[in-house]
DNA sequence: GTGAAAGCGCTAACAC
DNA sequence: GTGTTAGCGCTTTCAC
């Protein structure tokens, strides 16, 4: 592999002018320039990055966490940031944490180790403190996860307010034995999104109790898990709220399974506004938000943060509203 | 930002010491390590990265390609990659190509410029020496892209055989007039199942044009679309076979939409066998592979070309079978 | 417009 | 068991 000293011998000029030609730098002269073009092509050299990376301490490279690369809801928004960074000239490294407390602090590691010269955090289990202590001075953004703090930038979605206003839409439209399904329930945005509901409950004078509260569903599978076991005796519940359009299609082909009606005597909310509400039978009603412009603010205020640039800690919260279709 | 030397300095002994006991080498006296350890803990230092990297000439890093990161296919696949690199101490950073041939070419620079250690390529608009030419010396894998090369390992599905069999079935059960959609037409696997299709065609005796062959459909709304043109007029097909679940997903609701029955009038065949099929009514009829085996063989390879053993270019492949459900 | 020289942070061969 | 030394490949003052 051919290294700028190299290339300096070859033509015979110095390192320093392999390195402006190499970067573009203004005077240098045309002779020198095609000199050293005619040997970069000749030795079919290319910059190794590696040095660039310790000379420069950058490395044009962000890190992005993701509960599971295979996410309904995770994988478009990251495929959005990616694409962006791409375009700014960033690559991104991408870490699934698989809602593990170990693997997210080892993306902090890296951090630390300057692999990365940033970092975006789509969900956590930690909270500020700890994030804080491990990134130090490191740049961080949270995208999607409302985590309570004032020393990072936070772009998130009012998930407290979208299921606020669904759960009382569904109150109101008579139903009263709902259920409330979560993914993780660990972070703070399905805490947001338990609030919601139990508010939405509280503000009509209805009762909401813990039972009608279930963690740890997500995917197609554990929604068709879920809904066997809740239809397959008596269902005393007109009215399910799951985390995601995936948990909700999997509820609904269950539901019709057992032979209850859907949205007659079961009405179900997905989340997400996922293309999978269109293929179901009847088409999922879900809560669609403004994610695009999420990612597009955070990019904004990244690539700021990358330049240096100093202003106070951004916060900024996306209102999301029901798509409503058949149940 | 403390460095090895303000450790050496603070804990009174040597930068190789400290390096041997962040390194946990062997051979450093039990009071050498406790004076580093303390110091490291002072300063709170973390090693970088960037100058390991330079020194060892790698970085632990693997490239993959993927066409969108939210593709209910590569998803999944990426992401048990993933896993398993991480497991072995890799991180992985991930390409969106989105089927476009300048930025395939993009991460083969990448990889040339040292930032990576390996790259795995799942899906190529280019052909092996394009592909040759731009890696040169570097390491890498195919996995899933039955690509023609006698120089890069590969790793792919049966994907002419799924597909013939499958259409024979279809035929066999008296479909005639059968359709069949590609994702992008251009790469060798979608050539392949178009081949598989072809042959299973005049295997029976039964003629098979070009104007069965749609290509440029792939997600849930791509098929929605894609049915309300073809169900919309009069529909002389009696079988879609469907490069991807989700494409299948979205022709089902518009056939239902339109009044065709499924799969009285018309069979739907899917791929890759995704929890969507049990979503839908009827549920989807698809083609099951054998992926994780092939990531298991593929990342056992990837680790022994990263360790430098030397063997003969790997080639495996690995068979498909239907599973048949409502369409 | 160009070159010499310093150094980013680390590892490892070698000598003791 | 430990320190000295060289150097990975590059960029960037600074002087000319």
């Amino acid at each position: 592999m051919a290294t700028i000293l190299d290339i300096a011998r070859l033509s015979g000029v110095s390192k320093s002018t392999v390195s402006r030609v190499i970067n573009n730098h203004p005077h240098v002269s045309e002779d020198s320039r095609t000199k050293v073009m005619e040997a970069i092509e000749k030795l079919s050299f290319v910059r190794n990055a590696r040095g660039v990376n310790l000379r420069t301490q950058t490395s044009k490279t962000i890190g992005v966490t993701i509960p599971v690369l295979d996410h309904p809801y995770f994988s478009p928004l990251v495929g959005m940031i990616a694409a962006k960074c791409r375009k700014a000239g960033y690559k991104i490294v991408i870490f699934q944490t698989f809602y593990s407390i170990d693997e997210e602090n080892k993306i902090y590691e890296k951090l630390t180790e300057n692999e990365l010269d940033a970092v975006i955090i789509t969900h956590t289990l930690l909270g500020e403190k700890k994030i804080k202590q491990r990134v130090r001075d490191k740049i961080v953004l949270i995208c999607n996860e409302p985590l309570q703090t004032r020393h990072l930038d936070v772009f998130s979605l009012d998930e407290r307010d979208a299921v606020y206003s669904s759960t009382q839409y569904l109150l109101k439209e008579g139903r009263n034995q709902l259920l409330f399904c979560a993914d993780e329930e660990k972070t703070p945005l399905q805490r947001q999104r338990w609030e919601g509901f139990k508010q939405a409950h509280l503000d009509l004078n209805k009762s909401c109790t813990i039972q009608q509260k279930l963690s740890g569903y997500s995917t197609i599978e554990e929604g068709i898990l879920l809904g066997d076991e809740i239809f397959s005796g008596h269902c005393n519940h007109d009215g399910i709220f799951a985390g995601s359009d995936f948990l909700a299609a999997g509820l609904l082909s269950s539901a019709k399974k057992h032979g209850v009606s859907v949205p007659k005597e079961l009405s179900i909310i997905g989340f997400d506004n996922h293309p999978i509400c269109l293929t179901t039978f009847p088409a999922l009603s879900s809560i669609q938000n403004q994610t695009e412009l999420m990612v597009k603010d955070l990019m904004h205020c990244l690539l700021d943060r990358l330049e240096g640039k100093k202003f106070p800690t951004v916060r900024k919260v996306y209102k999301g509203n029901l798509v409503i279709r058949g149940t």
